[in-house]
DNA sequence: TTGTATGCGTTATCAC
DNA sequence: GTGATAACGCATACAA
């Protein structure tokens, strides 16, 4: 039976120190005497005690060294797509040197425990994809005084955002296949909000977008096929792909089908495939992401690289500097356009 | 300019109550008249009061509200298959309720900020597929006495682990190909240890394995076909699985080949098909985990459904009972055969 | 139902 | 290089 943890107090009596020599030997913040040092050390072996207690010192430093990250749906939406993941690894990679680690948050409201995005001891937040149901966390966060950084999300006015030039990105595929010679193609899209509801998008609808990336992606393509038709898919995943594009292939067959994602362009691949399309030479598809789409085989898709991990890192370099009192400027990072094996001429009808 | 950010002293002096009265407000640990409440809480509209820092709440109540999830991969591989993604939204489910948060902690040592595992406040630690390099992490926060939940690891004495009854029911598995009459069967397994080298195993290189999941699922498809060999793939992925494949196809052809997981089990029947093999007829697959997998299509596999949520609720639930000063007991979860389509009668060579 | 008093364990600041 | 002191902001036991 313990009696009690051991405090840096007690520690420092054994020691034969002061509390004050006792904390700089764990935090190394000045200089101490090799002596005393191991002395130090020593009586801590001796008493078992580990370290200073994390909340005691994150209350007397004003820091936590933990940086929220919010997602808006369930984690298996969010880490299903490995643009997420790669994500944030490179934002944990950029905060690791601060000392930092991520906390998982999840937005979604009426949970029981309460709205513990506000009660976590955070000194950042990351909101990601911050769409319409985010804002309600923006704001929390913001009262709270607490840096926060958008990553691709409409954050509003003063709110930092690290971006993709998805707009341009996607015009770029788009002339793409207009220089092929397209002129019949339809937009295979990532969800328009939060419901996530398949289905062809209508004025009405697209007027009502609320996820970001979906909306520029369709402007980037509307810049060079003006009329284009656009279905929405459910998520980015591939069986997702799969589903909207038997969908937009019943109805009339395009001679091209942009993807909002990689994942949703392997689901168009397969499916034209399963009607006997032979890609790109019935179909042409692009994707968008730059991933690797696992199980998509040898096929290199069309497709507009976004280095992800990067964004993660342009977002926790962000953090760093707000954390250190800096006013880092936006992140607007360029997507590369690459040309895979699955787009080609259009057939001759 | 802020002067400072206003503290519940602040505000209850503001609101003319005292700080504990004020406390009460934001906790509700005790009643409030209806009319100081809403004194209190139109002060903090007032002041710009966004609540008690959780920073200062958390030393005073000695509870931060965080649990540490430590992965010995990088994110992206932790979260690339579906069975981790749908074990931490389990274990976030769980632990929602007690107003926690999940902090993801990477195993890594060498780290530049330094061990955030020592220093991060964290009130309880999940420590996923704990094989050797995270013993480390396990003593360190075992020094700590910060209570430890291990899933699906070899966690060693006094350890709580969450596991499953990972041989028998790869024995399952054994036991229906058997009954079907194959005879000559091969494992694709998962990594042996954290170097994940892709290749056959051998006597020793299996004596050696440090990843639980991989060395019972082995054991459980010898307890049926003793001399069955096995071959290591890089990871739980698809394409992993498709490389797999064939070697162990290119050497030699097994009538059966048992995947230690959906991802790889799906990978070996794309490489089949590759080969010209059909599935089941010329070469059944079945697989571990019971997820969907994207991208599979319509074909169902033969595998062994474990419920990866309710693994990670049940890690969340230990978690909960052990903060709440209980002593759960530890928990094997039990997988469901399934059969599916990819296994049949061995092909009559 | 509300107020008073105390200490949670640490570290920044300043002397020495 | 080391020690004394004073907060950090809050939640609780207890008294009223």
């Amino acid at each position: 039976m313990t009696p009690r943890k051991p405090t840096i107090t007690d520690l420092a009596r054994a020691a034969g120190v002061s509390p004050s020599t006792a904390s700089i030997v764990f935090s190394g913040k000045a200089p101490v005497t090799e002596a005393t040092r191991s002395r130090v050390l020593a009586a801590a072996e001796k008493l078992g005690y580990t370290g200073p207690d994390p909340r005691a010192a994150s209350l007397r430093r004003g820091r936590s060294g933990i940086v929220g990250v919010v997602f808006d749906e369930p984690l298996r939406g969010a880490f299903a797509d490995p643009v997420q993941t790669l994500m944030m690894d490179g934002l944990a990679d950029a905060v690791a040197p601060e000392g930092a680690a991520l906390l998982l948050l999840r937005d979604g409201v009426g949970a029981p425990g309460g709205p513990t995005l506000t009660t976590a001891p955070i000194d950042a937040a990351v909101l990601v994809g911050c769409s319409g149901s985010m804002r309600a966390s923006l704001e929390v966060v913001q009262a709270r005084g607490i840096p926060v950084v958008v990553i691709e999300g409409d954050a509003g006015e003063g709110v930092l955002r690290i971006g993709l030039d998805n707009r341009a990105a996607q015009r770029r595929a788009a002339e793409h296949l207009r220089d092929l010679g397209h002129t019949d193609v339809v937009m295979l899209a990532l969800p328009q909000d939060a419901r996530r509801e398949a289905g062809w998008t209508t004025p009405e609808s697209e007027a009502a977008i609320t996820i970001d990336v979906t909306r520029d992606r369709l402007a980037g393509l509307r810049d060079v096929f003006p009329s284009a038709r656009a279905y929405a898919a459910t998520g980015s995943f591939i069986d997702a792909g799969v589903e909207a594009a038997r969908q937009i292939l019943a109805a009339h067959r395009p001679t091209a089908i942009v993807a909002q994602s990689d994942l949703l362009a392997a689901g168009a691949v397969r499916a034209a495939e399963e009607l006997g399309m032979r890609v790109p030479e019935d179909l042409s598809v692009t994707g968008f992401d730059g991933v690797v789409v696992d199980g998509l085989g040898e096929r290199r898709l069309t497709t507009l690289e976004q280095l992800a991990a990067q964004k993660g890192r342009a977002a926790g370099d962000a953090v760093a500097a707000m954390l250190a009192g800096r006013d880092p400027a936006p992140v607007e990072l360029t997507c590369r356009f690459r040309r895979g094996d699955t787009t080609g001429p259009p057939r001759a009808d």
